[in-house]
DNA sequence: AATGAATGAGTATTCATTCAT
DNA sequence: CATGAATGAATACTCATTCAT
């Protein structure tokens, strides 16, 4: 599916070659953010790649397994550097919910990537299969490195004994709000939302609404 | 396939004109939820609706005519019972956040009609005519009510004084999260939102979040 | 749109019944000419005719029989007052080839059956059986008819000998020409032809092209 | 049905992408003429061309250009050779009918280009643009031209006084007639027309109508 | 008799996929 | 490896025809 080498291979063709299937997925990524699946037509995605259509068949089997490899590409490695971090964090746990949310919109939020959660929302019902892969890759993780941040906080005595699930979700409600936002409507709309004030406004509702009482 | 008996039931056509075309919508909302608008094939809405491929187009001169009219339709007169609630109420602000949460779960959260933010979604950059008149409709009417309750809040003194504009969006976001929850990944996974609970804990931070600094 | 009272039916309906097949096949006339066969539709035939669709069918079984109806109606009897009229000329034959030219032009020429030269050229291919009676009914006896007026000529020594079947198609042809025009390409064009002009010429061109040399 | 022939034959396609166009439209020229533009399937053009539906529409945006393209190529260039002939002639403007009527009978009558009038005229009236095309394009500088030969005898004194622009149509009309029904009763028929025995009664008469009295 | 809502076969058009070069 | 011409299955849309009222 990837590699088909039957001759030698020359260096610059060697390193296009190994480039290529990342030029693919990284301009088919866009268009299906932008279009949905199934709007988007291969042959946009290779003219955007800079190559022909019959090309992109050299590195996908079909139109669904780019889309699979685009979103596989888009997540691998992406949690696990986040729960590292969290893990060996040693300040108060105030502090690192803001070191949690400016880090999101630092390595996803603010890049090409945000475009995934619109991707999987939108085509999660007709790729079920991608949809599961989505949920247990993303989803439950993030769930859980949250979920141990806020357990963090309790135990610490910062936070207040709050219904830990369900304010992961609170904490993430917001993120995913300005990541469809700019990948969906911002685009048609003179709204405009300024993420970095959202996001300020966000960490300090939470720091008041996890404190202990008299805090 | 629904009345097809010649026998007697109800007669083939008189009368349902009228009902026909909301029929058909209400059939059109579902698929495009489900798959969105292009994997949508107007064949299966005729078959759900009940009617045959051709009988869609005596009401809805094209696909993207019905598109439009599924939308306005799901939307018409929506936000304008809620405004309305809004300004007559007496009470405290804070048991006013409460009403407005649980409002619009009950009128639109657990309906059918919450299906409509992820069709948005999907398909605004397709269909920017339709984003244009969404954000008009009820993005900006919506935060709109919601700032005028935020701030009628902090003029009785009872909240903060918080960044209105983004504090609404704080308050719509969880909202945003499981409507689309329920309707793109939460087929496909076992991951599960109870969304009174959820509904409950954002109350929760709310008020904690908005409240001035000794309450 | 016409009659609407289903109650008791007056005398005004009886008439209007058998009136409708001519109204119909009128209309029909008018579409088929303007637009060809496949291209009219029966809707807006019926439109035309002042009826609905459905009751078309009252009066004929389909397309192909309607279309058939129309060409037989505006053929009928069509020819046969010409030849008597001819039979029983007693004057010259060059004053009768100008009757002839002159009577062509006022019962046909430049009335609504001149579309049907057109229609039929259109549709002949289409419809072998019509094209097969317009030639045994109007083709065929038309030009007996008039190689019957060339012979007379050359009978009563006013004509030179002439190639008979050939002359009656070059004396056809202008007819045919104009017809044409003006069911075709008149409408789309600034070109103008004058048919009466264009008749005298003819007639002028005809006199002397078939004179005895020393006339 | 061309090309399928998998072991040597001609290539599937190189280098027929240069005679494709010319091939698709000469089909489509003989279809559109023997049933009319809406009644030609453009799966049936394809077939007769040898090549799949989907391939058409690599050449073609769509069927009305695809018709477009049919005129236009039957006439580009046509007009252009006749006209020079005619200027540099220097025989007697007798002689020179006759060339018209012959030239005209091997270039068009006889040819596939033929069957253009028939089309033109069934369908100008749902393709005014293609009308205007034509009567700009082949109409009017062949009346032109014609009217030039007129001119040119009236003025060396050959032909009597005519009324040049109606004369020109007479010149026309059986040249017109033959076309015509070549390309449409004739085949549904049993009247045959022999073209050479026409064009020469033609060319016969119309010397005779057109000579100057005495000669 | 007349209506017009409903039907579904038929056609234009698109686009993922193949494959000879 | 790369190309792009060719394919045909899939789908939006039309319109002749039917039939309950």
């Amino acid at each position: 599916m990837t590699a088909r080498d039957p001759v030698k291979s020359e260096p610059r063709w060697t390193r296009r070659k190994e480039a290529r299937p990342e030029e693919i997925t990284a301009a088919a990524l866009e268009l299906f953010v932008e279009r949905g699946y199934a709007a988007t037509r291969l042959d946009d995605v290779a003219t955007r790649a800079g190559i022909s259509k019959g090309t992109l068949y050299l590195y996908f089997a079909n139109k669904e397994e780019l889309f699979k490899a685009v979103v596989r590409e888009a997540l691998v490695a992406r949690m696990v550097e986040f729960r590292g971090q969290i893990a060996q964090y040693r300040g108060s746990t105030f502090e690192l919910l803001r070191l949690v949310v400016r880090g999101w919109w630092e390595k996803i939020g603010s890049t090409r990537i945000s475009g995934i959660p619109k991707l999987i929302l939108s085509e999660a019902r007709n790729f079920p299969e991608i949809a599961d892969f989505y949920v247990a890759e993303v989803v439950r993780p993030g769930r859980e490195t949250i979920e141990a941040v806020i357990r963090r906080g309790i135990e610490r005595g910062e936070f207040r004994e709050v219904d830990v699930e369900n304010t992961a979700h609170l904490l993430v409600a917001p993120m995913l709000l300005i990541s469809l936002w700019r990948n969906s409507l911002e685009c048609c709309s003179d709204e405009r939302i300024d993420p970095a004030a959202l996001m300020a406004a966000h960490v300090e509702m939470l720091s008041r609404g996890l404190a202990r009482n008299g805090s």
